[in-house]
DNA sequence: CCACCTTATGCAACTAGTTGCAAAAGGTGG
DNA sequence: CCACCTTTTGCAACTAGTTGCATAAGGTGG
């Protein structure tokens, strides 16, 4: 139950419609909790009917018209109440790694080229990251809203550089092996 | 799609009945791939039905009565296609990175208490990796299967490690905010 | 001036995972 | 000897996320 409240946390960063909200997830937001415009859009009518959030009232709401929507206090407050509330982390769940166990019963072939493929997303990704770092988080940048999310985008790049490495590692194991 | 194979992973490593396989999902399989008995028995219906795996035929399969399932050569087959074919990684979703973000619009209050929960329980879970690590791959241990289970437990050694790691940087990062 | 492309919104059906509950079989203690 | 507990299996309903497609408005080039 967390896509409402990521889109509550980018609507009141910056009121948008639901194709600039889209946008928005495939970059920022969207590097830690993704999600499609459908979702978007179903979740705004959801939202929207519990008062949460309401639309800006500028333009007619017609198809193929923007429509804005910003958050209303009732939405604030449940944003606030979920944020401060304990939640347990999920178990992990990784395909690679189950295919890496498989790969002990049934034989490592074909699963080199693909660890060798994903090495090379994650270190994009990584790359991503650090120029984002470079650009948004120069020495100086240290408001609280800043070292917070600053805060966000270390566990991003230290988790790809953990992915970049193991994976590395995990190919140098292959190399040895008969 | 990953459920099944992870099944049939598992009953290749050892034929075993519908409870057996829950058991070996807390731990193990589980670590990167958990599931729920309901989801094992329902699948383990599906795989049966598609002809992967059967029955052991020992015992007659009344209600409360164990039942062992095998992996038929087809489902061998398809468990090598599915450990070779290439997948790609699934985007981050992660709660935590999501509150923190959301508690730069909203406030702090509450999150950091979390966050120390948060550093406890990675910390339990990394000492219970270390300690099977310990138990199971000592020194000399490396058979190609060896290796491989290694590789993939490192994964959850370093990834833990991460998390804890992370949560120490935040904690502190909290201690100096305003 | 209209066929077609892009922008923006949205429905419907499907897949995967979770939660809650129940029922059959066998053992156990009062 | 039977009421109750544990083990083992499983159904049903629900929630979250994905995929495929539809539709309306407005601009664009031949």
């Amino acid at each position: 139950m967390s896509l409402p409240h990521a889109i509550l946390t980018a609507l009141l960063e910056k009121p948008s419609s639901g194709l600039e909200l889209t946008r928005r997830f495939d970059k920022s937001i969207g590097y830690f909790w993704s999600a499609t415009h459908q979702q978007i859009y179903r979740e705004l009518g959801k939202l929207e009917a519990e008062g949460l959030i309401r639309a800006l009232p500028a333009q007619q709401p017609a198809r193929g018209q923007k429509k804005s929507y910003e958050v209303l206090p009732t939405g604030r407050a449940e944003l606030t109440r979920w944020t401060a509330a304990a939640q347990d982390p999920k178990p992990l769940r990784d395909v690679m790694l189950l295919r890496l166990r498989a790969s002990a019963v049934v034989g490592t072939e074909g699963i080199e080229a693909d660890l060798r493929r994903h090495l090379e997303l994650h270190e994009r990704q990584l790359a991503e990251y650090e120029e984002i770092e470079k650009r948004d988080f120069p020495p100086g940048k240290d408001s609280t809203e800043d070292r917070l999310r600053h805060l966000v985008l270390r566990a991003g790049i230290d988790l790809e550089t953990f992915w970049t490495q193991w994976l590395r590692h995990a190919l140098e194991e292959f190399a040895e092996l008969p």
